[in-house]
DNA sequence: GAAATATATTCGCATTTGCGAATATACTAA
DNA sequence: TTAGTATATTCGCAAATGCGAATATATTTC
Protein backbone atom coordinates (compact mmCIF):
# COMPACT_ATOMS: atom_id res chain seq x y z
CA UNK A 1 0.00 0.00 0.00
CA UNK A 2 1.59 3.46 -0.88
CA UNK A 3 2.24 5.27 2.14
CA UNK A 4 -0.15 8.46 1.28
CA UNK A 5 -3.19 5.64 0.61
CA UNK A 6 -4.35 6.27 3.90
CA UNK A 7 -3.56 9.97 4.45
CA UNK A 8 -5.50 10.73 1.22
CA UNK A 9 -8.41 8.63 2.25
CA UNK A 10 -8.55 10.61 5.55
CA UNK A 11 -8.38 13.74 3.84
CA UNK A 12 -10.99 12.70 0.87
CA UNK A 13 -13.77 12.27 3.79
CA UNK A 14 -12.74 15.49 5.65
CA UNK A 15 -13.02 17.68 2.23
CA UNK A 16 -16.29 15.93 1.75
CA UNK A 17 -17.54 17.40 5.02
CA UNK A 18 -15.50 20.50 5.28
CA UNK A 19 -18.49 22.93 5.23
CA UNK A 20 -21.25 23.48 7.24
CA UNK A 21 -24.09 22.46 4.95
CA UNK A 22 -22.36 19.28 3.99
CA UNK A 23 -22.02 18.45 7.74
CA UNK A 24 -25.97 19.37 8.26
CA UNK A 25 -26.36 16.39 5.65
CA UNK A 26 -24.21 14.15 7.21
CA UNK A 27 -26.37 14.67 10.10
CA UNK A 28 -29.26 14.55 8.79
CA UNK A 29 -28.60 10.81 7.39
CA UNK A 30 -27.16 9.28 10.68
CA UNK A 31 -30.67 7.41 11.05
CA UNK A 32 -30.64 6.55 7.29
CA UNK A 33 -31.45 6.98 4.22
CA UNK A 34 -33.28 10.10 2.94
CA UNK A 35 -34.56 11.35 -0.40
CA UNK A 36 -32.57 14.47 -1.92
CA UNK A 37 -36.12 16.51 -1.89
CA UNK A 38 -36.37 15.10 2.32
CA UNK A 39 -32.53 16.27 2.98
CA UNK A 40 -33.03 19.97 1.24
CA UNK A 41 -36.09 20.45 2.73
CA UNK A 42 -35.30 19.62 6.23
CA UNK A 43 -32.33 21.91 5.78
CA UNK A 44 -34.58 24.93 4.14
CA UNK A 45 -31.72 25.14 1.87
CA UNK A 46 -32.33 25.99 -2.55
CA UNK A 47 -32.31 22.70 -4.13
CA UNK A 48 -29.54 23.07 -6.68
CA UNK A 49 -27.94 24.03 -3.76
CA UNK A 50 -27.79 20.90 -1.77
CA UNK A 51 -27.45 18.97 -5.11
CA UNK A 52 -24.64 20.78 -5.43
CA UNK A 53 -22.98 19.58 -2.30
CA UNK A 54 -24.65 15.89 -2.55
CA UNK A 55 -22.64 15.78 -5.76
CA UNK A 56 -19.04 16.60 -3.51
CA UNK A 57 -20.35 14.49 -1.32
CA UNK A 58 -20.92 11.60 -3.90
CA UNK A 59 -17.42 12.56 -5.47
CA UNK A 60 -15.70 12.00 -2.29
CA UNK A 61 -17.85 8.24 -1.68
CA UNK A 62 -19.35 9.53 1.65
CA UNK A 63 -22.42 8.77 0.70
CA UNK A 64 -24.16 6.04 -1.90
CA UNK A 65 -27.43 7.06 -4.07
CA UNK A 66 -30.31 4.75 -5.00
CA UNK A 67 -32.77 5.47 -7.44
CA UNK A 68 -36.54 4.84 -6.81
CA UNK A 69 -38.86 5.98 -9.36
CA UNK A 70 -38.81 9.61 -9.43
CA UNK A 71 -36.51 10.51 -6.58
CA UNK A 72 -33.01 9.61 -5.17
CA UNK A 73 -31.94 8.30 -1.92
CA UNK A 74 -29.07 8.94 0.06
CA UNK A 75 -26.94 7.25 2.89
CA UNK A 76 -23.94 7.41 4.40
CA UNK A 77 -21.68 5.09 3.15
CA UNK A 78 -19.34 4.85 6.31
CA UNK A 79 -21.21 3.98 9.10
CA UNK A 80 -17.87 5.28 11.34
CA UNK A 81 -18.58 8.70 10.01
CA UNK A 82 -21.35 8.93 12.37
CA UNK A 83 -19.14 8.00 15.41
CA UNK A 84 -16.78 10.76 14.55
CA UNK A 85 -19.50 13.27 14.55
CA UNK A 86 -20.42 12.16 17.99
CA UNK A 87 -16.89 11.90 19.15
CA UNK A 88 -16.74 16.02 18.57
CA UNK A 89 -20.00 16.70 19.44
CA UNK A 90 -18.95 15.14 22.85
CA UNK A 91 -15.80 16.78 23.06
CA UNK A 92 -17.07 20.23 22.38
CA UNK A 93 -20.20 20.03 24.71
CA UNK A 94 -17.23 18.47 27.21
CA UNK A 95 -15.33 22.22 26.19
CA UNK A 96 -18.12 24.35 26.29
CA UNK A 97 -18.91 22.63 29.98
CA UNK A 98 -15.15 23.32 31.24
CA UNK A 99 -14.84 26.94 29.80
CA UNK A 100 -18.44 27.94 31.58
CA UNK A 101 -17.58 25.95 34.84
CA UNK A 102 -14.52 28.17 35.09
CA UNK A 103 -16.57 31.16 33.96
CA UNK A 104 -18.66 30.85 36.86
CA UNK A 105 -15.52 30.00 39.15
CA UNK A 106 -13.83 33.14 38.49
CA UNK A 107 -16.68 35.45 38.90
CA UNK A 108 -17.85 34.17 41.96
CA UNK A 109 -15.07 34.83 43.76
CA UNK B 1 -26.25 28.28 21.88
CA UNK B 2 -27.09 28.74 18.04
CA UNK B 3 -27.93 25.50 16.30
CA UNK B 4 -25.28 26.07 13.69
CA UNK B 5 -22.18 26.79 16.01
CA UNK B 6 -21.50 23.29 16.13
CA UNK B 7 -21.63 22.33 12.79
CA UNK B 8 -19.50 25.28 12.04
CA UNK B 9 -17.17 23.75 15.08
CA UNK B 10 -17.17 20.29 13.24
CA UNK B 11 -16.99 22.02 9.51
CA UNK B 12 -13.39 24.12 10.81
CA UNK B 13 -12.06 21.18 11.97
CA UNK B 14 -12.98 19.22 8.97
CA UNK B 15 -11.44 21.66 6.60
CA UNK B 16 -8.51 22.31 8.90
CA UNK B 17 -7.62 18.67 7.74
CA UNK B 18 -9.05 18.49 4.37
CA UNK B 19 -5.73 18.10 3.13
CA UNK B 20 -3.43 15.00 2.72
CA UNK B 21 0.18 17.02 3.87
CA UNK B 22 -2.85 18.61 7.07
CA UNK B 23 -3.54 15.14 7.90
CA UNK B 24 0.09 13.83 8.06
CA UNK B 25 0.53 17.01 10.05
CA UNK B 26 -1.86 15.84 12.69
CA UNK B 27 -0.50 12.35 12.09
CA UNK B 28 2.81 13.22 13.01
CA UNK B 29 1.60 15.56 16.28
CA UNK B 30 -0.50 12.36 17.53
CA UNK B 31 3.04 11.81 20.66
CA UNK B 32 3.25 15.61 21.57
CA UNK B 33 4.43 18.71 20.14
CA UNK B 34 6.90 19.20 17.35
CA UNK B 35 9.18 22.53 16.58
CA UNK B 36 8.20 23.77 12.91
CA UNK B 37 11.26 22.16 11.75
CA UNK B 38 11.04 18.68 13.00
CA UNK B 39 7.62 18.74 11.21
CA UNK B 40 8.79 19.49 7.82
CA UNK B 41 11.81 17.46 8.04
CA UNK B 42 9.54 14.37 8.61
CA UNK B 43 7.72 14.93 6.36
CA UNK B 44 10.22 16.12 3.42
CA UNK B 45 8.28 19.06 2.23
CA UNK B 46 9.46 22.47 1.44
CA UNK B 47 9.57 24.74 4.68
CA UNK B 48 7.01 27.50 3.24
CA UNK B 49 4.57 24.89 2.33
CA UNK B 50 4.20 23.61 5.73
CA UNK B 51 4.17 26.49 7.42
CA UNK B 52 1.17 27.87 5.11
CA UNK B 53 -0.61 24.32 5.87
CA UNK B 54 0.74 24.92 9.94
CA UNK B 55 -1.26 28.51 9.36
CA UNK B 56 -4.06 27.26 8.40
CA UNK B 57 -4.80 24.44 11.45
CA UNK B 58 -3.96 27.47 13.60
CA UNK B 59 -6.40 29.48 12.38
CA UNK B 60 -9.07 26.86 12.30
CA UNK B 61 -7.77 26.33 16.04
CA UNK B 62 -6.44 22.25 16.28
CA UNK B 63 -3.14 22.89 16.72
CA UNK B 64 -1.45 25.60 19.23
CA UNK B 65 1.95 26.63 19.50
CA UNK B 66 4.52 27.96 21.94
CA UNK B 67 7.46 29.61 20.98
CA UNK B 68 10.66 28.40 22.47
CA UNK B 69 13.84 30.53 21.40
CA UNK B 70 14.76 29.69 18.30
CA UNK B 71 11.29 27.87 17.33
CA UNK B 72 8.31 27.10 17.66
CA UNK B 73 6.91 23.72 18.85
CA UNK B 74 3.10 22.86 17.57
CA UNK B 75 1.13 20.76 19.69
CA UNK B 76 -3.01 19.74 18.59
CA UNK B 77 -5.36 21.30 20.90
CA UNK B 78 -7.86 18.34 20.56
CA UNK B 79 -6.83 15.35 22.06
CA UNK B 80 -9.78 13.69 20.59
CA UNK B 81 -8.47 14.44 16.76
CA UNK B 82 -6.27 11.17 17.84
CA UNK B 83 -9.58 9.16 18.14
CA UNK B 84 -10.66 10.46 15.05
CA UNK B 85 -8.08 9.57 13.13
CA UNK B 86 -7.90 6.01 15.00
CA UNK B 87 -11.29 5.20 13.91
CA UNK B 88 -11.11 6.23 10.21
CA UNK B 89 -8.02 4.12 10.20
CA UNK B 90 -9.50 1.21 11.66
CA UNK B 91 -12.22 1.56 9.36
CA UNK B 92 -10.32 1.71 6.10
CA UNK B 93 -7.59 -1.45 6.44
CA UNK B 94 -11.40 -3.41 8.12
CA UNK B 95 -12.53 -2.32 4.32
CA UNK B 96 -9.27 -3.55 2.72
CA UNK B 97 -9.41 -6.67 4.71
CA UNK B 98 -12.74 -7.41 3.69
CA UNK B 99 -12.32 -6.78 0.26
CA UNK B 100 -9.30 -8.56 -0.17
CA UNK B 101 -11.34 -11.52 1.32
CA UNK B 102 -14.12 -11.16 -1.01
CA UNK B 103 -11.90 -10.95 -4.09
CA UNK B 104 -9.87 -14.01 -2.83
CA UNK B 105 -12.71 -15.95 -2.34
CA UNK B 106 -14.04 -15.25 -5.36
CA UNK B 107 -10.58 -16.14 -7.52
CA UNK B 108 -10.33 -19.63 -5.60
CA UNK B 109 -13.62 -20.53 -7.58
C1' DG C 1 -47.38 12.92 -26.06
C1' DA C 2 -47.94 17.04 -22.74
C1' DA C 3 -47.73 18.76 -18.18
C1' DA C 4 -45.89 17.97 -13.61
C1' DT C 5 -42.45 16.42 -10.34
C1' DA C 6 -37.77 15.25 -8.64
C1' DT C 7 -33.14 15.82 -9.22
C1' DA C 8 -28.83 17.09 -11.59
C1' DT C 9 -25.94 20.00 -14.36
C1' DT C 10 -24.24 24.22 -16.40
C1' DC C 11 -23.11 29.10 -16.34
C1' DG C 12 -21.10 33.37 -14.72
C1' DC C 13 -18.78 35.26 -11.27
C1' DA C 14 -16.55 36.32 -6.96
C1' DT C 15 -13.80 34.10 -3.37
C1' DT C 16 -10.61 30.83 -1.64
C1' DT C 17 -6.86 27.61 -2.00
C1' DG C 18 -2.28 25.76 -2.93
C1' DC C 19 2.17 26.17 -4.68
C1' DG C 20 7.15 27.74 -5.08
C1' DA C 21 9.89 31.78 -5.09
C1' DA C 22 11.21 35.53 -2.73
C1' DT C 23 11.26 38.32 1.27
C1' DA C 24 10.51 39.45 6.11
C1' DT C 25 10.89 38.74 11.11
C1' DA C 26 12.77 37.06 15.31
C1' DC C 27 16.06 34.98 17.91
C1' DT C 28 21.00 33.25 18.76
C1' DA C 29 25.83 33.24 18.49
C1' DA C 30 30.17 35.07 17.40
C1' DT D 1 26.68 44.43 15.17
C1' DT D 2 27.00 41.00 11.83
C1' DA D 3 26.03 36.19 10.43
C1' DG D 4 23.38 32.38 10.86
C1' DT D 5 19.23 29.74 11.97
C1' DA D 6 14.22 29.03 12.43
C1' DT D 7 9.90 30.33 11.05
C1' DA D 8 6.36 33.24 8.88
C1' DT D 9 4.49 36.16 5.33
C1' DT D 10 3.85 38.01 0.75
C1' DC D 11 3.48 37.62 -4.24
C1' DG D 12 1.81 35.92 -8.64
C1' DC D 13 -0.79 32.80 -10.62
C1' DA D 14 -3.43 28.67 -11.76
C1' DA D 15 -6.95 25.81 -9.98
C1' DA D 16 -10.85 24.79 -7.03
C1' DT D 17 -15.04 26.20 -4.52
C1' DG D 18 -19.64 28.14 -3.55
C1' DC D 19 -23.61 30.47 -4.92
C1' DG D 20 -28.14 31.50 -7.35
C1' DA D 21 -30.16 31.52 -11.81
C1' DA D 22 -31.17 29.03 -15.57
C1' DT D 23 -31.42 24.82 -18.03
C1' DA D 24 -31.36 19.80 -18.62
C1' DT D 25 -32.77 14.96 -17.70
C1' DA D 26 -35.67 11.39 -16.00
C1' DT D 27 -39.78 9.68 -14.35
C1' DT D 28 -44.70 9.76 -13.47
C1' DT D 29 -49.38 11.05 -14.45
C1' DC D 30 -52.98 12.56 -17.22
Amino acid sequence: MKPDTLREFKAGIFQALAHPTRVAIAEVLRDGELSAGAIFERLGLEQANVSQHLAVMRAKGVVTNRKEGNQVFYSLRHPMLVDVLDTMRRYFLQQLTEATEMLQAITEE
